[in-house]
DNA sequence: CAGCACGGCGCG
DNA sequence: ACCGCGCCGTGCTG
């Protein structure tokens, strides 16, 4: 019984098979790291310009709102000096300042009366996004939202980025990547982590190419900086669900296998168990599945009814719907009971991984990986709640993040194959669940099947080809000239 | 000027 | 008071 490199399933701590299972990998980062990912400057210049007129024009409409007599709390050193010329003095404030933010809104707008606004760790107000939303009836404070929206976009990508482009000039092998290319190109190599994280995950830094934005309209903007080379293809696979899927696995959990082996929807399944919907009828996409998605995400990591309320709260903003009477954070509690009530292995489960580190110190995952958790013996109740949240986790996060090991170790070989009979597949991100590459545009058919049928067989034994999960695991598959979703 | 803590937020 | 990361700007300190 083995999966591919040798790699066991021992269900128990198991130093060595994780050493082994850290290794595969390395030849494909290697090979990433030194190709990188070509990316448009030309098109990021222009999102600079446009984004910088966006804010600016946002934080004059926020300026705008402070009360006449309030103007002197928001004069910054550098203007100041005006005043003895007897000059107006020109007052912004400083949307970035969350200090600024906080005066505005809640000393001097008073935004939040009758609102339930939490204090940040040092006993302020905060000004974040998920309080914020709660506020959303005064004008100003969408304002903010959006103009952080822009900003962290801006800074963080935009403006980001191309400081840490490095230049490919042309040749039939390029002496930075050794990757032929008839055009010059920029191209960014992000250093790829592998001891950084607690749950055995891949992290990247400078730049880090897996918090790219793909998920708000003006996210996916940026995204669309990242482009395939003229004649060549990204292909993207990823697992369908698979933490979910482990989950179902390791918990056992007879209702999830179920969904699983009849290619089933888990959010509607959910609709129905937890929900109440009946089983003839259709959940509605808004008053139940929004919802079901969140808690089947959520439940992993402990989520809390306040946690739950506040991001459906975000999710029926976000999508420019007002806030229905029956989502209270009652209905959320209840929502979250119900959810391990139907599925009475899960919370056995998660019950088992509160044991081990209370008993051990540690959890661990299919793989053997482990994670010390002193946390569950301090002396104060919110640290040791908080490294029972990491116990639970851990089991689900760690062998997902295996599982992309495996069929990165399994797929550097197969492309060495390829290479071999002339098809150069480039291999260039990792982003947790999923493998980005580059190939030539005859070929991204091809190779998008070969790592379809990589990723779904992840989990098969390789002697006898038996799927040792007690679930099928999914794969899809994307071939796109630029990295967004197309069209 | 560099380094740091903090609040905040991008991704899975 | 939802897990795991890395990175931004602010505001303070040495």
């Amino acid at each position: 019984m083995a999966l591919f490199g040798g790699i066991q399933l021992p269900g128990k701590p198991d130093l060595e098979n994780v050493r082994k299972l850290d290794l595969l990998c390395l030849p494909m980062i290697s090979r990433m790291t030194r190709a990188g990912v070509a990316i448009d400057l030309p098109y990021l210049a222009d999102l600079s310009v446009e984004f910088g007129r966006e804010m600016a024009e946002l934080q004059r409409d926020i300026s705008s709102y402070i009360p006449p007599d309030a103007l002197d709390r928001f004069v910054d050193a550098s203007t100041a000096e005006d005043d003895a010329t007897g000059r107006a003095i020109p007052v912004e404030i400083n949307a970035n300042s969350a200090d600024q933010i906080r005066v505005l809104l809640y000393d001097l707008l008073r935004v939040h009366l009758g609102k339930n606004i939490k204090p940040t760790a040092s006993g302020k107000l905060s000004t974040g996004k998920r309080q914020l939303e709660l506020c959303r009836e005064h004008p100003v404070v969408a304002k903010v939202l959006a103009y952080r929206e822009w900003s962290k976009l801006k800074s963080a990508f935009v403006d980001a980025l191309p400081k840490l482009a490095r230049f490919h000039p042309r040749g039939a092998s390029c002496p930075l990547c050794e990757l032929p290319h008839d055009a010059p190109t920029w191209r960014l190599h992000g250093d790829i982590l592998t001891t950084r994280a607690a749950t055995g995950r891949l992290s990247m830094k400078k730049p880090n190419l897996q918090q790219i934005p793909t998920r708000s309209k003006i996210g996916q903007r940026v995204r669309a900086a990242f482009i395939a080379p003229p004649g060549k293809r990204f292909v993207s696979c990823d697992f369908s669900q698979i933490e979910l899927r482990d989950l179902a696995h390791l918990s056992n959990c007879s209702s999830m296998i179920d969904v699983y082996l009849n290619d089933g929807d888990l959010h509607d399944d959910t609709c129905h168990r937890a929900l109440g919907v009946p089983w003839d009828e259709k959940p509605d996409k808004y008053k139940h599945r929004m919802g079901a998605k969140r808690v089947n995400f959520g439940i992993q990591n402990g989520t809390t009814e306040k946690g739950l309320y506040l991001q459906l709260v975000m999710d029926f903003h976000a999508n420019g719907l007002e806030i229905p009477d029956w989502l209270t954070e009652e209905w959320c509690k209840k929502f979250i009971a119900d959810w391990l009530e139907s599925r009475p292995e899960v919370q056995n489960y998660f019950e088992l991984q509160w044991y081990r580190a209370r008993r051990y110190g540690a959890t661990w995952d299919a793989f053997g990986r482990t994670r010390l958790i002193p946390e569950v013996k301090s002396m104060h109740r919110r640290v040791r709640q908080e490294g029972l949240r990491q116990a639970q986790n851990l089991p689900v996060t760690s062998t997902a993040a295996g599982h992309l090991k495996l069929v990165m170790g399994e797929l550097d070989e197969t492309f060495r194959r390829l290479y071999d009979g002339g098809i150069y597949v480039w291999p260039l991100l990792p982003v947790h669940d999923q493998v980005i590459v580059e190939v030539e545009e005859e070929w991204a058919d091809t190779v998008g099947v070969i790592m379809s049928d990589c990723f779904a067989k992840v989990a098969h034994d390789k002697e006898t080809g038996e799927n040792l999960w007690r679930v099928p695991i999914k794969s899809d598959c994307e071939i796109t000239t630029r990295w967004q979703k197309e069209e």
